[in-house]
DNA sequence: CTGCGTGCAAAAAGTTTGCACCTGT
DNA sequence: ACAGGTGCAAACTTTTTGCACGCAG
């Protein structure tokens, strides 16, 4: 997903029923690039602002909206109120850190893989799950090489 | 949980290191009676009102914020952006259904003993884990016997 | 050329804050 | 008595909406 160039992106917009314009593509690429973020929908205005002035945070808000209907970005989950973005659809965890209030990427197969196998053999009752992802809480612990002269500066 | 009085409710409060102040303590109790809902603080707010016409919305603000903090209830993780709170802060998960916009609880101690035993051999790199819980994503499938009279008037 | 998408600005929703007054301990 | 909590209103942040214009298909 990191390396995925315009020409891919305009293409996985196609597929999903969506007009290709301009806005669609950076917004995407946006998301592609900020992706271990989670943006928000004025984070992605902002970093892309500089190289498209014209662009409006509506247009953003409108955009990524369209984006999770079509199914080809998510809503991260937020304990913050906020709205975050994650391009990345695959099946993934989170980590939530009280601390820094981020939303870190927890990829484990042996996980996702213990709760297919989990969820293939238990089905729940009147629902037809679609997805499910691990939802881990607590605080980073900086080891020690993390100590580094941007830390010190401050 | 369902059926605390309110002597127990005062003393959670007080024994969390808060003053049992009536606010707090009918607040507390709407969020146990409604917590099927994960109720958000203007549904809380509402809830109280006609028993309790002086309430104040930011007061419910700050007592649900605070009861946050003394860890008595949890903030409940939504993809809708707004705030919810659930006064279960017992290991249970939960199902979002994303045509109803509900979170529904799903409390299920085999998946529950699973995933504990599963953290306890697995530590996350530079990570203190407090808490994990499994979100599930689906659509709510009605039984028959749910097509009752309220869907056909619609 | 046609309808969906965009930009803009205003409005609505949701949440926080400051301050004078009140109340539990 | 006094620290901490409350009510109220204003301020702020975040998200949605309506509409005239623009552009992809």
């Amino acid at each position: 997903m990191q390396q995925v160039e315009r020409h891919t992106l305009r293409e996985l917009i196609v597929e999903s029923g969506l007009k290709a314009t301009h806005q669609r593509i950076v917004v995407y690429e946006a998301l592609t690039l900020l992706h271990s973020h989670h943006p928000t929908a004025e984070e992605v205005h902002l970093h892309l602002k500089p190289e498209n002035p014209s662009i409006s945070l509506g247009t953003v808000y409108k955009t990524l909206d369209s984006f999770v209907d079509a199914e080809l970005i998510r809503r991260v989950l937020t304990e913050e109120g906020g709205k975050r973005y994650d391009a990345n659809i695959t099946a993934h965890s989170h980590i939530y850190c009280s601390n820094t209030r981020e939303v870190i990427d927890y990829e484990d197969t042996e996980l996702e893989q213990l709760l297919t196998d989990y969820f293939k053999k238990r089905r729940v009752e009147n629902f037809e799950i679609k997805s499910f992802s691990v939802q881990l809480t607590g605080k980073k612990v900086e080891p020690d090489k993390q100590i580094s002269i941007s830390r010190l500066i401050k």
